[in-house]
DNA sequence: TGCAAGTCAATATG
DNA sequence: CATATTGACTTGCA
């Protein structure tokens, strides 16, 4: 070895003078001195070869490893295989739907032909893309689909949502679609169109074309049609009127003579009487009521066929726009209006709507959301409310282990790059399924489809419908989040995991859920999906493991980023953001300039503010303008600040008030009714202005903090969520009680 | 139209 | 790097 070879020549260096006569003792010192050495080299090679061992152990460890990767990526390869191999068959069904539909629309109707072409194309485009795709799910995420590209898991429940908003039901979609035709083309009236069975606009149409309607004896035939048929009243109200059973026993025990209903009212019965009058209507009807009920049809075995039904639906449903659009514009105009408001720069709606695109842009649509469809394995589910299986023996929502590689493959779009616009993120239409399987029986799971189908549609339209579906269920929101907050501790997963999969939310407001949860009661209806979601998971037995696999996907995913990025930095290139996300993250300085800079109040404009909203909590127009110019701050900066103080003020209120209960020798009072800064030195507006002009003394501060503290612990909030500030004054925690 | 609720994204903090 | 905070925004409702 060279470090013996070196003490070796050391020693002869110090040895060689030794040959001259020295005494006794010093040859002594030299040799222990030098013992001494070969004791620290010997040492040294020890070191090293420990050194060599582990860094043997690392490489082993390493290719382990790698090794492990390797089975995986077979795994996926495997998965991808079986979709692909699942994929083939969705194209044959497209392709044979295509060709059937356009037998279905006779030479004779010049307008609609387009749309098999558009089937046609779209199933080619999207067999293509997904032939392109089925190598790896990140990098191919389409970006230049723009924001309705977002074709991620969860969005897609939003997307296919857009055409079936309010039907998880695959039988009642095709019934649907097929009244929707129907109708459509026999009348002016889609009486079955999700979007606009509830429209209201519509109604001057139809008031203009209706006579009068004899009701008494429609709900007679639609009685005697149920009855004959076997059908019952949910199925029909929501099939066909889009009203609840409730309602639809009512009108059907109780209709109004007809001068007595007011325009909305009219319109159940003008569905009926137009459902009637159609015979394939009844016809459809008549088979699913004869065989199975939606139920059954819902919780089929989700399998292959999922798939294809969601691109056929979404082929219907691009056909039957296109063929609405050019039959009847007009109205389409105002129907759709009142559903898919158009905004400004959203071209692509979520709805597959060819009017006010380019045909370009509608088929772009149309292949898109069949590639999103095409892309999700088949056997995944859409949401990822979806995906969390409930415990045995309730519903019957499957999870199996690609799932995790949906959201896996959600989650490589940087949270940037996904447009904020509701329901691209697994928002709407998903109450349905929570609530079934919070609940978890199957009774209960009949009316929670019809509750939950109209939550939140587009519109935002007779979601009263559905509130009383939720009134019986009940929530301990801080048990919950607590028991949340232990198991992501406990098996160290982060809220921005939890939160992204589980909930289809952002890391800040996961943080929020948890640590300032709402009481069930003082939650909305979207409020509580979180709950019921986390709830849901909860009880999933094998959440933890789900999170840990997102995780090892996740971490997969960065290593090869990390990988991709260093090849490409290596060779100078970087990467195209248009064509790849991965440049957001390792050339972010190049997109700061687009980066939206928070506004950070100091602490004397949050004291002024402060002080302003004790002396009114809803100040007018004129004070927020006052408070703006004197605090030098934008109208909209002191606006929401009210908005937000308020309303985390409630906030707070609500919590130390939960937690009084516990506590009962506390007192609370409300965040209006005292003032929790009535501390002395600042009194007003004016005061504060004033203290302005002065730094903030440390020892101010601290007093102030230590009040807030104090605060807090007697369960008084209010003031107590502003602590952190340009001198910070430790953590205070209202919500940690 | 203003407000409440819910959420995001930037940023601060631990 | 995970979590907490907070200004800004969207949506739905009265």
């Amino acid at each position: 070895m060279e470090t013996k070879s070196a003490l070796h020549n050391h020693m002869e260096l110090h040895t060689s003078p030794s040959t001259s006569p020295c005494s006794g003792a010093d040859l002594k010192m030299m040799i222990a001195r030098r013992d001494g050495e070969i004791q620290r080299l010997r040492e040294e090679v020890h070191r090293l070869q420990r050194l060599l061992q582990e860094v043997q152990e690392r490489t082993a460890n390493h290719v382990t490893l790698l090794q492990q990767q390797l089975t995986i990526k077979s795994r996926d390869v495997e998965i991808l295989q079986a979709r692909l191999q699942s994929q083939h068959d969705s194209v044959k069904i497209k392709a044979e739907l295509s060709s059937l539909q356009s037998l279905k629309q006779p030479a004779a109707k010049p307008v609609s032909s387009p749309a098999p072409d558009v089937c046609d194309m779209s199933v080619k485009q999207s067999a293509a893309l997904y032939s392109q795709s089925t190598g790896d799910h990140g990098p191919e995420v389409p970006v230049e689909f723009h924001q309705d590209s977002w074709s991620e898991p969860s969005a897609d429940i939003s997307d296919l949502s857009a055409v079936n908003k309010r039907s998880s039901s695959s039988s009642s979609l095709i019934l649907q679609t097929a009244v929707k035709e129907e109708t459509s083309a026999s009348c002016k009236y889609s009486i079955s169109d999700e979007d606009d069975v509830y429209d209201t606009e519509s109604d001057e149409v139809m008031d203009q074309d209706e006579g009068e309607l004899d009701t008494t004896r429609i709900t007679q035939q639609v009685k005697e049609f149920l009855q004959t048929h076997n059908i019952g009243q949910r199925v029909f109200g929501h099939c066909v009127l889009g009203l609840s059973q409730g309602t639809v026993s009512d009108i059907l025990a109780r209709p109004k003579p007809w001068s007595k209903l007011t325009v909305r009212g009219r319109e159940p019965f003008i569905r009926m009487r137009n459902f009637l009058s159609s015979e394939r209507n009844i016809q459809t009807l008549g088979i699913i009521g004869d065989g199975q009920t939606v139920e059954e049809n819902d919780r089929r075995s989700p399998g292959v066929e999922d798939a294809s039904d969601k691109i056929r639906k979404i082929l219907e449903q691009a056909k039957h726009e296109m063929h609405l659009s050019s039959h009847t514009t007009s109205e389409m105009c105002t129907t759709r209006r009142e559903n898919s408001p158009v905004k400004p720069n959203e071209v692509h709606s979520e709805r597959l709507d060819p009017s006010g695109v380019s045909p370009t842009d509608f088929v772009q649509s149309i292949i898109h959301k069949v590639q999103g469809e095409i892309d999700r394995n088949p056997y995944a589910s859409i949401n990822p409310l979806h995906s969390w299986s409930p415990p045995p023996g309730q519903g019957s929502f499957r999870t199996l282990p690609v799932d995790s590689e949906q959201r896996f493959y959600n989650k490589t779009i940087p949270a940037q790059k996904r447009p904020r616009e509701e329901g691209l993120i697994p928002q709407p239409c998903r109450l349905d399924r929570l609530a079934v399987e919070s609940c978890g029986e199957n009774q209960q799971l009949a009316q929670d489809q019809n509750a939950g189908l109209t939550l939140h549609g587009p519109a935002g339209v007779n979601t009263g419908l559905d509130c009383h579906q939720f009134q019986s269920l009940e929530l301990d929101t801080f048990s919950i989040t607590k028991r949340v907050k232990d198991i992501l501790t406990v098996n160290n997963l982060g809220q921005r995991l939890f939160g992204e999969t589980v909930l289809g939310l952002t890391q800040s407001s996961v943080s929020e859920l948890l640590s300032h949860p709402k009481p069930w009661t003082k939650l909305s209806v979207r409020g509580k999906e979180n709950f019921i979601r986390m709830n849901r998971w909860l009880q999933d037995s094998r959440n933890v493991q789900k999170l840990n696999t997102m995780k090892m996907m996740d971490q997969r995913a960065h290593l090869k980023r990390a990988l991709i990025a260093s090849h490409f930095d290596l060779h100078g290139t970087i990467f195209d953001t248009s064509e790849n996300e991965f440049s957001l993250h390792d050339h972010s300085g190049l997109f700061d300039v687009s980066k939206r800079r928070r506004v950070v109040l100091s602490y004397w404009e949050k004291e002024a503010l402060k002080t302003a909203y004790q002396k009114e909590p809803y100040p007018s127009q004129h004070t927020i303008e006052m408070l703006a110019s004197q605090l030098n701050l934008k109208i909209t900066t002191v606006s929401n600040w009210f908005c937000n103080y308020r309303s985390r003020s409630r906030q707070d209120t609500c919590h130390a008030e939960t937690a009084s209960l516990n506590e009962s020798e506390h007192t609370i009072q409300s965040p209006t009714s005292l003032s929790p800064d009535s501390d002395s030195s600042l009194t007003g507006l004016n005061a504060s202005l004033l203290a302005f002009k002065q730094e903030p003394d440390d020892a101010e501060i601290k007093e102030e903090t230590a009040l807030r503290n104090h605060y807090v612990s007697v369960g008084v909030q209010s003031d107590t969520k502003v602590k952190r500030e340009d001198d910070d004054d430790g953590q205070v925690s209202p919500a940690s009680s």
